[in-house]
DNA sequence: CAGTGAGCGAGCTTCCGCTTGACTT
């Protein structure tokens, strides 16, 4: 007989628990929620007034049977289940998954895993909030509906298998309208002027930028030339003390931004290991949205930095989140013990737990003192006037230990210590420049600025960023690349001496690294959901519908009610869209072919994007020509130029051995065909274009060489039976299936019948190999 | 796997939020 049982989510948190609890307390957990709607039909009754259809998913039934099993066998059952939406639902789906009754059953919070909070927890019981379980159906069941009407209307409209949904598709949509963003800017530019002067009797150059810019070389050469007989003196010099202040401990949304900025990792890297730092008891929980410390936490980190740097770097401080509709179950991402500075584990781990220790302690430091100068520099034949600026920082305070990153891409100049002057001192030129700024595009996102902007908006939750994030990929609605630079020239003017120098520079522009791009069907999905479902993809939605979610929380509204007032009109939107709308190809009309003035359309074919040139067949009575476009082409941006340079694939280039060498593009890219046997081009390297006769018969004998290898044994009387070498070693090939050869047998030795056997042996797993 | 740009049409895909493992290709 169990006296108490507790159930938590999460097992990390059940084995700290108990240690708090005593021997008359079990703790165990539900592993999240343990129901979900039906996959049937919606999963929700739409003739019975939205019932929402609750099953047991297959892999939570072990667990669901085992806490069965548990319940029975104790008197009072303690569900402790976060302080959320998600939270009380999960506390209530326990309760009637397990058929708990009430008078043994007693629903606790607490947000911190302290022996103190969760000892007081226990004495301040209460029943189910049944309203704030309402507003969690109403979410689900919302979510739902939204997921599965949209999606099917895109099965039949634009591709099968594609999705929609509240959060992702307004995460395409924010992807999508940067790159029109980008691609509509016009970048202008302004020659920017920088003086340097030598100070008389000081080490150093005082640097100062001019407060003006030239829009025109002209005017930038004018005032150069006014320089060259301009006397220099400074003008006035002002100090001002300024401070700067730690940033909160981290979120999950922080953590990903600081960890992609300063570590380099992906969104759903940093979770991995912050998972696996949560599990070995390094750090809280890691699905967060709240910044809030714990009484505990804030006295211990006083300590240590009161130990570490003295008592004048300690200053604590309670940080109030900000960001829309948190829910604050949790306390901030923060160390679990304080004394350890560093941990055991993968390099990786280490670093993130770096990061965590030092932004968390950072977070109860003193602010840093600084002193800002500006010197104001005169010249005596302008009106305009040099501006350089310094800072000397006075007191370090946090910045001892954590400097936050930003995603300024145009990073200010390094500003430190400046001459000492005087006003009214004469300065010396040593050279003035004037160099031509181009303005820049915004950014485009990385996973970690995008989960920022979701954040931002309100939509997505913690434990949902990572996973969103794959999802926009996996279906190709955008991808995450690298980008090379383009080069650009710009002016550059120097006086020296007394001599103007005018000359070109090159410098590149626009690298881009692990940055989020639309994909073609990015695009098409994100613009036929706007047309047809404005009010969803509107950046608001979500904050629009948490505002009822909080009102059925408060007992103000009826949850069904609300889905109703939704659904109705929602629904009829899906079928007149089914009704009326086009199959949408993301059709555009580039121009007329030169050579016989069809039109030249770009769109989404069967396989990918096609050019195609001429009406279809059924209204010109002619067959249009189409030709694949490559990888990296968009249908948005491509022009009739590259479009047309499509079609001189495939290439005749010459013949080799009295067999013709044809050099395209296929679905894996650019490939030479000879004799019936296909070449990859080499990526990077070779352009379909323009690779030569010489070239092209060098990689087929390339390929002859690397095939040569490939066979390690076949069978005269089984053709279909080959032993060959792969990219993963050794296999077995039998009419087009692989498979492959235990480790212990050298594959030279195998016979007809041994390989038969191995066939014969993996026989029952091959079912589970097709998927894709 | 190297074409094709739709074709008979069965049967499948899909949401968001809680959680942790099982898997290697």
């Amino acid at each position: 007989m169990i006296e108490n049982l507790v159930i938590v989510e999460s097992p990390a948190k059940a084995k700290t628990i108990e240690k708090f609890l005593g021997k008359d307390f079990q703790v165990t957990s539900s592993m999240g929620h343990i129901r979900d709607l039906s996959k049937k039909e919606y999963g929700v009754d739409l003739k019975n007034n939205y019932d929402p259809q609750y099953i047991v998913p297959e892999d939570k039934k072990k667990l669901v049977a085992e806490l069965k099993k548990l319940v029975k066998t104790a008197k009072t059952i303690w569900l402790a289940s976060d302080e959320d939406r998600e939270g009380e639902a999960i506390a209530w789906h326990l309760s009637e998954e397990l058929k708990l009754s009430k008078d043994k059953t007693r629903r606790i919070v607490f947000h911190e895993i302290t022996e103190k909070a969760i000892k007081d927890s226990i004495k301040q019981f209460r029943a189910i909030d049944q309203n704030l379980v309402n507003a969690q159906q109403a979410r689900r069941v919302l979510d739902r509906l939204v997921g599965f009407e949209l999606s099917p209307v895109l099965w039949k409209k634009v591709k099968p298998s594609l999705s929609a949904g509240r959060v992702q598709s307004v995460a395409v949509r924010l992807i999508v309208d940067r790159e029109r963003e980008i691609n509509s800017f016009q970048s202008t530019s302004a020659f920017r002027v920088q003086g340097d002067f030598n100070v008389e009797g000081a080490k150093g150059l005082l640097k100062g930028e001019l407060n003006k810019r030239f829009i025109k070389e002209a005017e930038a050469k004018a005032f150069l030339e006014k320089c060259k007989t301009a006397a220099f003196s400074v003008k006035n010099v002002t100090t001002k003390p300024s401070k700067k202040s730690p940033a909160a401990p981290f979120t999950t949304s922080t953590l990903q931004q600081e960890a992609s900025r300063k570590l380099g990792f992906s969104v759903s890297q940093t979770m991995t290991l912050a998972q696996r730092l949560y599990e070995s008891g390094f750090i809280t929980y890691m699905r967060t949205d709240s910044v809030n410390l714990s009484d505990l936490a804030i006295n211990a980190a006083k300590a240590i930095i009161e130990k570490e740097f003295g008592k004048e770097f300690s200053e604590v401080r309670q940080f109030k989140t900000k960001s829309k509709g948190a829910q604050e179950a949790h306390e901030a991402i923060r160390p679990a013990y304080f004394e350890k500075s560093s941990i055991s584990g993968s390099n990786n781990e280490k670093r993130l737990y770096e990061l965590i220790w030092k932004r968390t302690i950072a977070s109860q430091m003193s602010d840093a003192k600084l002193e800002r100068t500006t010197i104001d520099i005169n010249v005596s034949n302008t009106s305009e006037i040099f501006v350089a600026q310094g800072e000397v920082l006075k007191f370090e305070g946090f910045l001892k230990v954590y400097i936050e990153s930003t995603d300024d891409e145009n990073e200010e100049e390094e500003t430190g210590l400046l001459p000492a002057v005087k006003i009214g001192q004469s300065l010396l030129r040593k050279s003035i420049t004037a160099v031509q700024k181009f303005t820049l595009h915004p950014p485009r996102y990385t996973e970690a600025s995008l989960v920022r902007k979701l954040e931002e908006l309100g939509i997505g939750r913690p434990s949902t960023y990572a996973p969103t994030i794959s999802t926009i990929q996996n279906r190709g609605y955008v991808l995450k690349e690298d980008r090379e630079g383009l080069e650009r020239k710009y002016q550059l003017l120097t006086l020296v001496s007394n001599e103007i120098k005018s000359e070109v520079r090159t410098e590149i522009t626009g690298t881009e690294k692990s940055k989020l791009f639309p994909d073609n069907i990015g695009v098409i999905v994100n613009d036929f959901l706007i047309e047809h479902f404005k009010e969803i993809l509107d950046f608001s939605f979500t904050a629009t519908v948490e505002k009822e979610f909080d009102d059925i929380a408060a007992g103000k509204m009826e949850w069904k009610k609300m889905i109703d007032v939704f659904y109705k009109p929602f629904h009829k939107q899906v079928e007149e869209t089914l009704k009326v709308s086009e199959y949408s190809k993301g059709e555009r009309l580039l121009g007329n072919d030169p050579a016989t003035g069809k039109p030249v359309f770009a769109r989404m074919g069967r396989y990918g994007p096609v050019i195609q040139i001429g009406e279809k067949e059924e209204t010109s009575g002619e067959k249009p020509r189409f030709a694949s476009m490559i990888k990296g082409q968009q249908l948005e941006t491509i022009t009739l130029e590259q479009a047309m340079n499509l079609f001189q694939l495939p290439r005749n280039v010459g013949t080799y051995e009295d067999k013709e060498i044809i050099v395209s593009v296929g679905k894996f890219g650019p490939y030479i065909r000879h004799d019936n046997k296909f070449v990859s081009l080499k990526k990077n390297i070779d352009d379909p274009y323009t690779i030569t006769h010489e070239r092209a018969i060098e990689l087929i004998e390339e390929k002859r060489e690397k095939d040569k290898n490939k066979y390690i044994k076949v069978f005269e009387d089984e053709p279909e039976l080959q032993i060959l070498n792969g990219r993963w070693g050794p296999y077995i090939s039998y009419k087009k299936n692989n498979f492959k050869i235990p480790k212990e047998i050298e594959p030279k030795d195998l016979s007809k019948e041994d390989c038969l056997k191995i066939i014969q042996g993996s026989d029952k797993k091959k079912t589970k190999t097709k998927k894709k």
